[in-house]
DNA sequence: GCAAGCGGATAGTGGCGCTATCCGCTATCT
DNA sequence: AGATAGCGGATAGCGCCACTATCCGCTTGC
């Protein structure tokens, strides 16, 4: 397969593509001479697995090169993996070490202890976390602390449902790019289920007319 | 207060605060004489929910100029307001109209009629379920489909615990602004949870040394 | 009376995800 | 054998975005 067939066939153009391999997301194709090369289904396939990270994951494209160097590392323990996603996956970078910083940081170690979680407080995750309770906090919405056991649950049964599918999936594919997509792509998901959901519960608590409201909005 | 220490009290830099006014996501200061102005802890308030919904939330800058257009509209229906936000928290913009797409679109107006939703599948937030769904059959994940059940039960746990939230603020607060702070603010407190109980899970799974992993990755 | 600060306008910066162009070479078609 | 389309690789540029820097003439407060 050529370059220009490897294009048509995932909707990438030429330019983009050549530009993945410089950025190290995608393997150059091998040469057959000094300005030929040849790509098989595998780039097809990562290359699919690109876009969808980028596009729906909302990965940048650096990101995407440590998920992919971590996912081909011929070495690979899963959960080393599944943290280098996570963390790729975040916001946090810098410390935050103001009153409600701290105060949510607290927060978040107390509901890890509560939640018996296998986590460390100092994890990229639970940092993100405290982040967010205390940009609540700082917009007078301390009291949203209230809800982060409801959140627990849920996240727990989307945790098992993921681990579930990852372990149903493992004799079947590659189980560390099953966990990379069920990672990400499965965040997007959620996310947008959740958008859905409160559409549902909005519709309930407010009128009838939302789905109404969405076939006008699609016709604008 | 003068711009400057509202620039010192929030620690967004003057030349921000000017930059947001042009926006149109502050309004301007009350002129006190054709280049004097003063700003008190409205303005003090508004610009830390943009600092939230910017920085934690991940919106736009112009994404936020909507929302808020929306929440300062004098007659606004709450559910208006919870909609333009959704909007404003998605990704789809382009129809697709390729064989996954449509496939997962029908998915999703399936799982909708099956949890008895007030939601359209031509709603935002169920396009963007679907273009998910979509992206996960073009990398080979077409049987995550499974989970979505799992999904939905997690999101409606969520929007249930989110909608007993604002209604105990209903009194206390600005109705509408806690709608918008809970959508936006409780997705990013989600999306981190999601990953924490995934580190547990991983680390059931997949060995104990995580807690120390992150150790020694905060270390670094 | 004068430096510091102000509101407002305009232009510039840095990061990111591409995109356009050019080069010399090769495969393929006729 | 010669023409043409396409190739790999390199470099430069673009468009968007969230700021940031600079300048202007004008107050304010010491």
């Amino acid at each position: 397969m050529r370059i220009s067939e490897l294009s048509r066939s995932t909707g990438v153009p030429v330019p983009t593509i050549k530009y993945y391999v410089r950025e190290g997301l995608l393997p150059p194709g091998e040469l057959t001479s000094r300005n030929q090369a040849i790509y098989d289904e595998t780039h097809e396939r990562r290359l699919r697995l690109i876009r969808a990270l980028l596009d729906v994951g909302g990965l940048k494209v650096a990101a995407i090169a440590e998920v992919l160097r971590a996912v081909d590392d011929p070495a690979r323990p899963v959960h080393k993996v599944l943290g280098a996603v996570a963390d790729q996956l975040g916001t946090a970078r810098s410390e935050d070490d103001d009153a409600e910083s701290l105060a949510a940081g607290a927060a978040v170690a107390e509901l890890i202890a509560r939640r018996g979680w296998s986590a460390h407080a100092s994890d990229p995750a639970a940092r993100d976390l405290a982040r967010a309770l205390a940009a609540m906090e700082r917009v007078g919405h301390g009291a949203f602390r209230e809800l982060l056991d409801d959140y627990a649950e849920a996240a727990e049964l989307v945790a098992r449902a993921d681990l579930g599918y990852v372990d149903r999936r493992v004799a079947v594919d590659d189980l560390v790019e099953s966990v990379v997509i069920g990672t990400v792509l499965g965040a997007a998901v959620f996310h947008a289920m959740r958008r859905l959901a409160h559409v549902d519960a909005s519709a309930r608590l407010f009128g009838q007319d939302t789905a109404a409201d969405a076939e006008r909005k699609v016709a604008d």
